[in-house]
DNA sequence: AATTAGCGTTTCAATAAGTGAAACGCATCA
DNA sequence: TGATGCGTTTCACTTATTGAAACGCTAATT
């Protein structure tokens, strides 16, 4: 498996992928953190804006193409991940009153140390806790960080307690079944799902059969997932 | 306006385009839709799979990958047109008991014939019109593709009774004000909301109360547009 | 069985196409 | 009034893309 890609392409979609994370960007700040030259980055965003995946909106800055959010939107529905794991957030809220999530991990290079929700599934206690579809959080010190680190113990659930957000906990479990889909062999799961909840509401017992609630679920998906 | 466009990232992209527009294709196929020769095609293909742009799935076809659904649903959360008619539509709703939608039309070349539904509020009814983001609907005698046409009457509304569905009767606005942002300076709007009613609960004065609202939500999202 | 057709894939020589340093005009800042 | 940083254009270098052709394969077709 040697590397037979197109130089080109693949800098045109690093840019494509630098100005979704930033949401918008300079010229000079994409050429920088994408280490190509200004003339380079110019040409290839000019590409990729005739093509519609990026706008240079009047102040200048480049932002996600209407192009792009066509496609997501597209993909989104498409993608089987998302729709077979619908049902059991669906559960999982009803089972817990919490906000339960789906996400995958930051792809390779860009911002491979964070997540990214694709799908939400809101609780209904009052007080809960509230994100965002295509919301980008930080794995450092999170439960989703040992879940894509490929460290979910035996229990097949990780907690964290005031990991990202203080008062929060979250309780993540692995989906492994596209292992094979993307990444190479390596056992890092590509998604997972969570339940997070406010602190002051959870205790032993509640976590505990929370999460084994969330890795119940994720196994299930893990079987369904071969229909595809 | 020339085309400083690159060759290569422009064929990757329409290769994008293409497999999120079949959900699932063939070499063979894309390669004949987008009339490239099989190698470049594969070569390209391959490209956007190290990057995760596209997958090829167990039975050889290539679909949508996962960092396309992770920016997608990136976009579509910075996405302000998104943001700023979530709230038109649920007014639309809450007014009219129907199902509202913020569609787009498909981009330049692939599938230009086509508009996809970008945001849904559902309406009240028991018996409502049901669809789901990222679905592709034809333009062809729609009230979106005379929308799109930049046929809206003084109006400022276009009816379409039994036109893409039987029994179904649609109402659409024209949102112009991105116009600039991404097509050159034709008339054509580049989204749309409408109303989506089932015909037997529709009479003409209900229909031209609905039209007003939807033409006047529809002003509303221009003005607003402009804080992006 | 032999034949045809279509697919995914690889190879390779021709050359078309991408590259980045440098220079420019224009802002803003010291 | 220099100095800095930005977006932009130009251009010679040559790298990297290209597509026809050939290959092995499977599945219809004869």
């Amino acid at each position: 498996m040697a590397e037979p890609a197109t130089r080109t392409v693949e800098r045109a979609l690093q840019l494509l992928g630098a100005v979704c994370d930033a949401g918008a960007v300079s010229l000079a700040e994409v050429s920088r953190e994408t280490e190509l030259s200004a003339s380079t980055a110019l040409r290839l965003l000019r590409t990729l804006e005739n093509s519609g995946f990026v706008r240079k909106d009047t102040d200048g800055e480049y932002r996600p193409g209407l192009r792009l959010v066509q496609l997501g939107a597209q993909a989104l529905s498409h993608e089987s991940l998302i729709h077979l794991a619908a049902p059991a957030l669906q559960r999982l809220v009803e089972a817990t009153g919490e906000s339960a999530y789906l996400s995958v991990r930051g792809h390779q290079g860009t911002g491979s140390d964070h997540a990214v929700y694709l799908a939400i599934a809101e609780g209904t206690h009052s007080v809960r806790h509230a994100s965002w579809v295509g919301r980008s959080v930080p794995l450092k010190g999170s439960s989703l960080g040992i879940v894509f680190a490929g460290k979910t113990p035996e229990t097949g659930y990780v907690v964290s307690d005031k990991g990202v957000e203080v008062d929060v906990t979250a309780i993540a479990a692995p989906l492994r079944q596209l292992g094979a889909a993307v990444t190479a062999g390596d056992s890092a799961p590509l998604a997972a799902i969570s339940v997070v909840a406010p602190s002051y509401r959870m205790n032993p017992a509640e976590i505990e059969r929370i999460g084994q609630l969330v890795a119940t679920e994720a196994r299930a998906l893990l079987g369904a997932g071969l229909q595809n």
